[in-house]
DNA sequence: TGCTAAATATGATATTTATCATGTTTTCAG
DNA sequence: CTGAAAACATGATAAATATCATATTTAGCA
């Protein structure tokens, strides 16, 4: 069991730096649970007793807005910690998390966290800093794509699923245009007329899903002065 | 100067549940510093030595543009820890911060306040709780002001004085109309613009930096619907 | 004090983005 | 397979916002 979660990168994300005795007694409140493309992982108002950490597929954190409309409020994936802000704010989740592919979803019981927390202060610097640096970065991806306009912002988002999501060129979209709308503050309507926009331009190939990415130095362009 | 402590407010925000012997021990390393209005507090690139608490005063957060422009990402009032975000995420911070009114500060030397935590696990519990607040604030309220049409931003921070800051209808604001738009995303002009507007409306009266709300109803109406 | 730069103010215009309307294609449950 | 709903697509128009131009007022400083 130690061997197996001292080269899981759960471990080596979060839990690196604790004894094996440490992580020999998290490992008995830890488990994994599988979801399915479209399954909620976890509902707006849920009480927060485990930290969770994405293992393998791809998640969206959302929330329903005062007029009823759904916003997405960040992507999760692979070995990202899931909810990791809230986990430690709030009793309850304030946000929805949905799988936009299979997953699998690794966690521990929050209370037994924070049992190894009350002892290990060291481990409470680290978790400070990784909590930190989460919250800076979507405080800092909020900021760069409301800055930008509507071809920046898809520029942005085609971007990130080629370079930091899927590391390919060609990707199948996880997202609708509707939702993808959701995810960077623009209508359905200008999604998809900026997609075939950069199609038009030779910019992208678009299948339906299928995305290819043909003059990246020109998204990268579009993505930087828009 | 325990007791001084004790009944001090960064006491009672931050170190509250600490020792006799390691509250001393802070206070230590512990200091404070006045600033005059317009007096640059910390430049982003410094180096993050210390845990900084105001005590008085107001102060802005804010970073240039990659096009150069400043942006002010939040507006620190009395008792808000200052840049806590950084403070364990980064070496360096990353904002730029500002007096917009005389001010003090409190700090504490981080390097002290780590050698507490490395011993009191709660400690970094409670720690870890002000931390993710604080993010789930300044997302909450980018979210939410980026919603909003220009009366509706306009409203927002006008009842944010009112209400959160000054608690009083009417007060001096503390930022040229410039600077309100570098906060709440919106042109310089179009900000003139709306306060014209509200004082149209009858909804405020304006004398220079002087604000008076004369009809709060309709300014909550604005904010909510806008 | 007077000079100068910044801040405030307002109108006209251009640009961006949302909304509305309408049609086609895809997806999926029965 | 088939019908209905959702997703995708595109044009026309309206609304929101930025930009540009130009005064006027205010504030800070030599």
């Amino acid at each position: 069991m130690l061997e197996t979660c001292r080269s899981c990168v759960f471990n080596s994300v979060l839990f690196e730096g604790l004894s094996d005795e440490e992580l020999n007694y998290l490992a008995g409140y830890a488990s994994f649970e599988s979801f399915h493309k479209g399954d909620t992982v976890i509902s707006q108002e849920d009480e927060v007793n485990f930290i969770s950490f994405l293992k393998q597929g791809l998640l969206k954190v959302f929330r329903k807005n005062d007029d009823g409309k759904e916003q997405i409020i960040s992507i999760a994936k692979p070995n990202d910690c899931v909810g990791l802000l809230t986990v430690f704010s709030d009793k309850h989740y304030q946000y929805s998390i949905a799988a936009l592919e299979d997953s699998i979803i690794y966690y521990v019981e929050l209370s037994r966290v924070k049992y190894i927390l009350q002892q290990n202060g060291a481990f409470g610097i680290r978790l400070l800093g990784r909590v930190s640096l989460a919250a800076d970065t979507i405080i800092n991806n909020a900021y760069n794509i409301t800055k930008k306009n509507l071809r920046g912002r898809i520029a942005f988002i085609l971007l990130e699923f080629a370079n930091d999501i899927y590391r390919n060129d060609q990707f199948d979209l996880p997202l609708s245009r509707k939702e993808i709308g959701e995810l960077i503050g623009m209508t359905t309507e200008n999604v998809i007329r900026i997609f075939s926009e950069f199609r038009h331009d030779g910019i992208l190939s678009i299948s339906g899903k299928t995305i290819t990415i043909l003059n990246k130095p020109m998204l990268h362009s579009i993505e930087k002065f828009g």
